[in-house]
RNA sequence: CUCCUAUGAGUCC
């Protein structure tokens, strides 16, 4: 057993799942007793794979063949459980548990934090006290990282201040407030946690800076972002893609497309190079400008250059076409997401059928919607309300009564 | 050996 699970390991970190299980299976038909260890393996190989389905039967068979799981097994299935938000079965991996320990707490803390109700990640951490393990600093910051995204910020001052007391804080924590009062916009309290951070010695890193350059971004103060830019090159960091993207984004929002496009030559020219995130802000910049045929010029040149677009930067071309009115291009972009071996997804969908729509064919967003209803039970309220408004539109209310009974009938909710 | 915490992009409303 002891050599099947080292090869199952390589299988499993290499991605090869299919064979790990297929010599799981041989293990089983020659009398190869597998272990606790092999299943640990196999769940982990699920659960990194993003197959939880797969993870929770592993997990399954493993207790109906009498091993018990041990702590690891657990915090690895709990941890697949909580990445697809599954919090509630994660918590009852939990509950089931005879031994716990310190990952055990932080893996569901997060897991909770992230997608389940605050109070009851409190809970978890008094309990994860009282059984003897001292919260770390990356299990508080998650919290008051959640309280930030809530915009409780009392209780996450309150976190902080008790993280301070303990000499517990750190760059994540200040980052994580100041990310938040951005957010909340409240820049000023953000500028004043940056200052008591530098004041306490802790030093920022590209992260903070990224995050106020953002918020101030934002709140349309591009001359302070600016000023924070210097400082920070000043300080000596290097601006990286996520700095230069924000920056980007500064400028299409105030319609200052030339200085957009100038930070893109500048992060080329520095050797920085651009991602789908700057690109797709670009691009959705330039369409907001009407600028569409540059738009999609931009995206045929890094196409040409060997980038490959995601499909949140074909969606923008897509959209930026669709209300320019140009959608046999739109349609060939979508095309070519699929052709790109990429999902159109929700937005896709959304984009190009009120685009549609909007423009006299609807007949061919039935079609979509047709289309995409073989895939998926439901297209979602607001699809339907842009066909009813299409419908509506062209007079043709008979068929907007149908779609909306075809809604109704699929459990949509009309407003 | 398991958790890996903080920053940027697209649609409708």
């Amino acid at each position: 057993a002891y050599s099947c699970n080292c090869l199952l390991g390589t299988l499993v970190n290499k991605k090869h799942l299919d064979k790990a299980l297929e010599l799981y299976m041989q293990m089983m038909h020659r009398g190869v007793l597998p272990n606790g260890s092999t299943y640990a393996i196999l769940i982990r190989g699920f659960s990194k794979s993003g197959n939880v389905k797969g993870a929770c039967e592993m997990f399954d068979e493993m207790r109906e063949l009498g091993f018990r799981p041990d702590t690891m097994t657990h915090n690895v299935l709990m941890g697949a459980l909580c990445r697809e938000r599954h919090i509630r079965d994660a918590l009852r991996v939990f509950e089931m548990m005879d031994a716990t320990n310190e990952v055990t707490f932080n893996t569901l803390i997060h897991g909770v934090c992230k997608y389940g109700k605050v109070s009851r990640a409190l809970e978890l951490l008094k309990e994860m006290s009282s059984s003897g393990f001292n919260p770390s600093s990356f299990v508080l910051n998650t919290i008051i990282a959640r309280h930030c995204r809530d915009r409780e910020f009392r209780e996450a001052l309150i976190l902080l201040r008790k993280m301070q007391a303990a000499g517990s804080e750190d760059v994540v924590t200040y980052t994580s407030l100041i990310d938040g009062f951005c957010k909340g916009k409240q820049i000023q309290r953000a500028l004043e946690i940056y200052r008591e951070m530098v004041s306490k010695g802790c030093s920022p890193n590209n992260v903070t800076f990224n995050a106020l350059i953002d918020g101030l971004c934002k709140s349309s103060k591009l001359e302070d972002a600016h000023r924070v830019l210097e400082e920070m090159v000043m300080k000596g960091y290097q601006p990286d893609v996520v700095t230069y993207t924000v920056l980007v984004h500064g400028f299409c929002e105030q319609g200052r497309l030339d200085g957009a496009l100038r930070l893109l030559e500048m992060m080329l020219q520095k050797g920085c190079a651009p991602d789908n995130v700057t690109y797709s802000t670009l691009i959705c910049g330039l369409c907001k400008e009407s600028r569409v045929q540059e738009a999609f010029e931009l995206l045929e040149g890094i196409v040409s250059r060997g980038f490959a677009p995601n499909v949140i930067t074909f969606t923008a071309v897509l959209d930026g076409l669709c209300k320019g009115g140009r959608l046999a291009e739109a349609g060939r972009i979508f095309d070519r997401i699929v052709e790109s071996g990429l999902q159109p997804d929700e937005v896709t969908y959304m984009a190009f059928v009120d685009g549609l729509c909007k423009h006299g064919q609807v007949d061919r967003a039935l079609e979509l919607v047709e289309q995409l209803e073989k895939q998926v039970f439901f297209a979602g309220d607001h699809i339907y309300l842009a066909l009813i408004n299409g419908l509506c539109t062209e007079q043709r209310r008979d068929e907007a009564l149908e779609v909306l009974r075809q809604m109704v009938l699929k459990g949509g909710v009309p407003n």
